[in-house]
DNA sequence: CTTAAATATTTTAAGCTTGAAATATATAGT
DNA sequence: ACTATATATTTCAAGCTTAAAATATTTAAG
């Protein structure tokens, strides 16, 4: 490979490197902002919320192991977090008749009710956070970041 | 205001949902591959490497507080870093004439080599991760991006 | 000089995260 | 039935993170 080669490749290896630290830049920003909102306006934290979000979407309910392959976490993670929620009284443990290792997981009324808010809440603290952004910017990024995202897929 | 406002509002709002939750899935996405590698390939850690390139592009060191203010984290959490690249040999703190409070942190000569292997690394995974990514993807991608953070300034 | 306020850092408690080890149960092969 | 393997979850140790409290030192005010 000659000098030439070597400093295009530099070049946009420098570009995708710049490219990783402000994606990484902004999440950050963003879920910092979040992550206080949870915390001073509803006393909960974003893991839990992640947790009710994935549970909110299924209607029966969900086994432990299904938490974590959703949000890609590990099983031992899970465990903490729904002993928290368990505790709060947004969700259950029920057990699975047939099969005496596994638990499903659901949201209780009072768990529904809350995600529901803290589900309200969320999209208007990102309406703020994002007023910048346009729907037509929206298609953009989201077309670009997919791209990256495509080939990860293991 | 009346209904079609309140849809085109909710639908801005929706888009700018998705968009953020993209950033945070393809965000958590790279960083959970360039912690991984950190840890098997350097045995070490994400935040131990963002504490090694602050120091990294400083010529004369920095105190603690300027290391937390860089990172934008707090300052109890930078003393538990600085304690194992200190055990690892990666850091030293000097004391600084005239201020007992305070030391300077700064990389040993271990501690230089070691960051420029991790950089080199990183920035090779970075640019197989973000193979899909052209210069103008990326200009587009961190332009975008900025328009988020720049209101964020606080 | 003495006290009060400001600055720099560490400690602490609580929560999140992981990979690995441990526990419990279920299923399959013999 | 017995045993090995697979599956589901929890426990554990180590590290990261925060906000708040504690400690130490410096600077400013009177």
């Amino acid at each position: 490979m000659n000098k030439l080669d070597k400093n295009i490749i530099s070049k946009v290896s420098k570009s995708r490197l710049r490219t990783w630290l402000k994606i990484l830049k902004t999440s950050n920003l963003i879920e910092k902002q979040i992550k206080e909102k949870l915390r001073d306006e509803h006393n909960t934290t974003l893991p839990r919320f992640d947790v009710m979000s994935a549970l909110y979407r299924s209607t029966s309910g969900l086994k432990m192991n299904e938490i974590s392959g959703v949000l890609k976490v590990s099983n031992g993670n899970i465990t903490g977090i729904i002993d928290r929620l368990v505790k709060e009284g947004h969700v259950l443990r029920i057990a699975i008749e047939g099969d005496r290792r596994s638990n499903l997981v659901k949201l209780t009324k009072k768990g529904i009710r809350q995600f529901e808010e803290y589900a309200d809440a969320h999209e208007a603290w990102i309406n703020v956070i994002l007023k910048n952004v346009t729907e037509k910017d929206s298609d953009v990024l989201i077309r670009l970041l997919d791209s990256i995202s495509e080939i990860q897929r293991s």
